[in-house]
DNA sequence: ACCGCTATTGGTCGCATGGCCAATTGCCGA
DNA sequence: TCGGCAATTGGCCATGCGACCAATAGCGGT
């Protein structure tokens, strides 16, 4: 049986136990979405009574807050390491290609859908919003990073690294909107349309950022 | 008082009753969210009881996927109007240029936000992504027919007037993406991106589709 | 003018949600 | 070892949802 005997507890550390709880939670929203974070489903998740899940969070929205975010930041650093402060290992063409070849791969469609999902709960839930546009910042501040360190050393030729950064990434979220409803007279032309937008925002010989 | 006195009655024919309830529910749709879209909320709206429609929508579903649907297309109507077939009134560049115009109006937020609102709504509601598809396809082609037009005539220059509408749709729904999260830092780089998309697509000069 | 069809009413039901709270019990420190 | 703090249980309530249905009354056709 999947379920814990009824009765029996496991008392954890608030801390850990709240994180456990975010992680759980995270892992729901990016799976099924953020309306199915609710207090049962997570407490479900952890095998534990709901009322737990809303002690840790009287409010609601707040958990779904940061389950996105735990989601969103763990998957960023998959995608787009932080780099050290001095010469990484890896060069920013490397780190660009792996990043495209990663955004390509059908791992990434439920992030899509998250992001999607999350873009519009938005409307609704203050709270959420404020993380959303702090991720947006976040993901956003990391391309920037990478065009900059790549510019600096003559990979990549950009004026302005920011807004580089912010029109690849409406050309990524602009062919991830419709990840729900892709028809394939649609899909098809756009399939890398972000990795070529980056190839010439950066001045880059076409098919240079490709998978090898 | 705004209600109707209990217990009178207005008894309508059955088609016009449907039109009426599907076009308080795209109302709904539009400046509250799809979600919003609830058999007691539409009925409120009309001053009708609750299980009038549900006797002309068994399935609420069914209904979100017809507001939006009337929604969309009457927005596409307004942006786009549809070209007869001798040549038009209007030259594809006024066209154009009129419908980027109108796009980056704030009129036009509610709209971006039922775009957001629909796709990822689809991800649950297969009667409303069957809709979305169709009425991404309609806005494409409409698109299409525009370009293919104007290459005809020479003012435009595009060898896949198909793919091409596709890219500028991207732009459009990437842009439009960030409505409900918008950090200025972001949203300023982009303001007409979608604009100036169009204009390197279609081989035009810069600005030449910007409003007079 | 009135009669019958049916559009419309005005409820009920079951289910899921978030929020709340007293009782219980696991576990750590004295 | 044992007492007490607090993490956890296991329930409760109000709200809003879609679905369903018998009873009613408006209105067109005879």
């Amino acid at each position: 049986m999947t379920s814990r005997d009824s009765g029996t507890r496991t008392r954890k550390a608030p801390a850990e136990r709240r994180h456990e709880i975010i992680r759980a939670a995270a892992q729901v929203g990016l799976a099924e979405g953020l309306e199915c974070i609710t207090l049962r489903r997570v407490a479900e998740e952890l095998d534990v009574q709901p009322g737990l899940v809303g002690h840790y969070f009287p409010a609601a929205d707040t958990l779904v807050a940061e389950a996105f975010t735990s989601a969103t930041m763990a998957e960023l650093d998959g995608l787009l390491p932080e780099r050290p402060d001095g010469p990484g290992h890896e060069t920013p063409l490397n780190t660009l290609r792996r990043f495209f070849t990663l955004l390509a791969s059908t791992e990434f469609d439920n992030v899509s859908r998250l992001w999607l999902n999350a873009r519009h709960l938005s409307r609704y839930r203050p709270v959420l919003r404020d993380h959303v546009i702090e991720q947006e910042l976040l993901w956003c501040r990391r391309i920037e990073q990478l065009i900059t360190e790549g510019t600096r050393i003559q990979v990549f030729h950009c004026a302005n690294p920011w807004a580089t950064a912010v029109r690849i990434l409406v050309a990524i979220d602009g062919t991830s909107a419709y990840i729900n409803t892709s028809a394939d007279a649609r899909t098809a032309p756009i399939a890398d349309l972000p990795r070529t937008t980056a190839e010439t925002e950066l001045g880059l010989p076409p098919d240079s950022l490709a998978t090898p």
